[in-house]
DNA sequence: TAGCTTCGTTGGTGTTACTAACGATTGCCG
DNA sequence: CGGCAATCGTTAGTAACACCAACGAAGCTA
């Protein structure tokens, strides 16, 4: 009885949606979604890249990096020009305006995040932190 | 540094993810997604429903829960069947065939967890179960 | 040079979540 | 009783995300 109610799988669906929907609507209000949060976050701590690599590290598939680029850019939060050593690849680079908005995003997602985590203790947020990133890890995972 | 990888969304989302994926692979196996499952347990559960009824109760849009059960229902798993006390109801029962299945599913269904919960002891598994079960309660959950 | 691979790009698909609007029915209220 | 609002199932549509196949251009390698 009750199985919908206990199915880990099932739990950890919920939560995400509803993490996801949070997420999403405070982005929304600065105009992003969470995978420009990603390509921006990327860029900034490990610098220009091609965009398979940004696909690689973000895990967005690089058909989808595609579109995200596409409205970065028209925003002027990122440069994309082609790479001469390889022109195949293009570089991308993070603009100060993207810099801009991922300061914005960041701030916009800490409080989302304490939002979501507000019913658990400090140490709670610790142990599930924990937990998941030992699920992620263990299974082959993005980045 | 490494925003992305310790942001409590994004680990929920990729955990949720992965187990996503996990489930939906798995239940094709038996022509199958997760909003059947959810539908047949319901149904064994709680016994007999209408649509608006099934909806509350697997958080399931009541748009949604027409497709769903026009599927069950072409599989012979459920029975849909207006309720003469309410002409606007339907009244969704679930058929042998469709108890049938959902055994299935929940074999499946274990495997996958098994697999899912893989790194994880035991007193983790509980651990997990109760932090998820708290935020999903914490925030107003369908069911 | 020929052939394989990589890169960005286009154009799809499927699942999930969610909204709007409709006709039919029912319940409520005046 | 008669009219009105709410409910129910249904259709049709949107959006985000995840993912796939195939293409031409460019690079690498045998």
């Amino acid at each position: 009885m009750d199985r919908l109610r206990n199915l880990r799988t099932r739990l950890l669906s919920l939560a995400a949606n509803h993490s996801d929907r949070l997420v999403n609507e405070a982005l929304a209000t600065a105009d992003a979604r969470k995978w420009h949060y990603a390509v921006l976050a990327t860029l900034a701590e490990q610098g220009p890249a091609s965009q398979s690599q940004l696909s690689d590290r973000t895990g967005i598939y690089r058909s989808d990096v595609v579109a995200v680029l596409n409205e970065l850019a028209t925003r002027g939060q990122v440069d994309r020009a082609p790479n001469p050593a390889d022109r195949r690849q293009n570089v991308i680079t993070l603009t100060p305006a993207g810099r801009r908005q991922l300061g914005k995003l960041d701030r916009i997602l800490s409080g989302v995040e304490e939002e979501l985590l507000a019913p658990l203790t400090m140490p709670e947020r610790a142990q599930l932190t924990r937990l998941l990133t030992t699920l992620v890890d263990h299974h082959g995972h993005p980045m």
